[in-house]
DNA sequence: GTTTCTGCAAAGGTTTTGCAACAAA
DNA sequence: TTTGTTGCAAAACCTTTGCAGAAAC
């Protein structure tokens, strides 16, 4: 485990662990620590290596119950990335209201945040009789550079 | 087979058949008007119960590789409600830029349009550098007349 | 008559679970 | 010591697929 976690985090890690009464076993720490220290998407098999790599014991159930108690805990999220398998997201913690652009073209997420549309979210729940409790949009695009140069100059990190 | 398809529907259908070269099967006919006749979201499991409502030796092989084909025509579309199976909605043909806001406390689900926010979806996606292809707002939200009464009107059919 | 389609049953892939051994408190 | 947790292997679940017979064209 070579970084720590950041501090705020490990709090809301500890706190909800204490709340829950639930125990500090190595096999819990490593996940969530693999789990939380990356800034990308992944899947659970995906989560399954990052935490072989510290502790090779690691077994899928652990895993799999580990990961229901992250996104219990909000610490992480599953998100809609229109594929087949699971795909958790773990920077809901830094950018609490994150959309996500799917590119067609190379399949690279780009996540955005709006004020706008996050307003007008709100409004729209409300009007319609509800009390908004969270709220995801997911666009798919095509690459407009792409499409005049023959390139995808996005690849580069557009977000 | 009691209400006939729509005759929008039924070219678009059609058309979809020819330019695949697809056949004209029974099961084919019976699953589509299964799938097309209803407004109401279903997952793979509850249209093979509706197409066995109709013919009763319809399988559940043939229903996935029709729903493939309905989705890769556009007829229908696969939604994230948050749930664990995949879920089909029809409605697309009718309101071609509907959302979905799902109601936490009785799970109902409120579909809504909104010009405004379509608009601003277009405006980010081309800020990001790309080019709106398909767009989806999910909102999971509380009733606020539960919260305020006690009982859920929204039940009633707020849509 | 060809070619496509169907249904069956088996396989595939992901996620969950029962249980005995083990570890935290 | 008590109670919660783990890993294994099996089960559960949804979906896909190979193949032989059946149906469309």
């Amino acid at each position: 485990m070579a970084r720590r976690l950041d501090p705020a985090l490990q709090q809301r890690v500890d706190a909800f662990l204490d709340a829950k009464g639930l125990r500090r076993t190595k096999q819990r720490e490593v996940i969530i620590h693999a789990a939380l220290t990356t800034t990308e998407h992944f899947t659970a098999d995906e989560l399954w290596e990052m935490a072989r790599k510290i502790d090779r014991t690691t077994s899928r159930a652990t895993l799999y119950r580990t990961l229901s108690l992250l996104v219990e805990s909000k610490l992480l999220r599953e998100i809609d990335l229109g594929r087949d398998q699971t795909v958790y997201d773990p920077n809901f913690n830094e950018s609490p209201n994150h959309n996500h652009l799917i590119c067609l073209d190379c399949q690279r997420i780009v996540e955005f945040e709006d004020t706008h549309i996050s307003l007008l979210e709100d409004c729209i729940t409300r009007r319609l009789g509800f009390q908004p409790a969270s709220k995801s949009i997911r666009i798919e695009a095509n690459c407009q550079e792409l499409k005049k140069t023959g390139t995808c100059k996005a690849r580069k990190g557009h977000a």
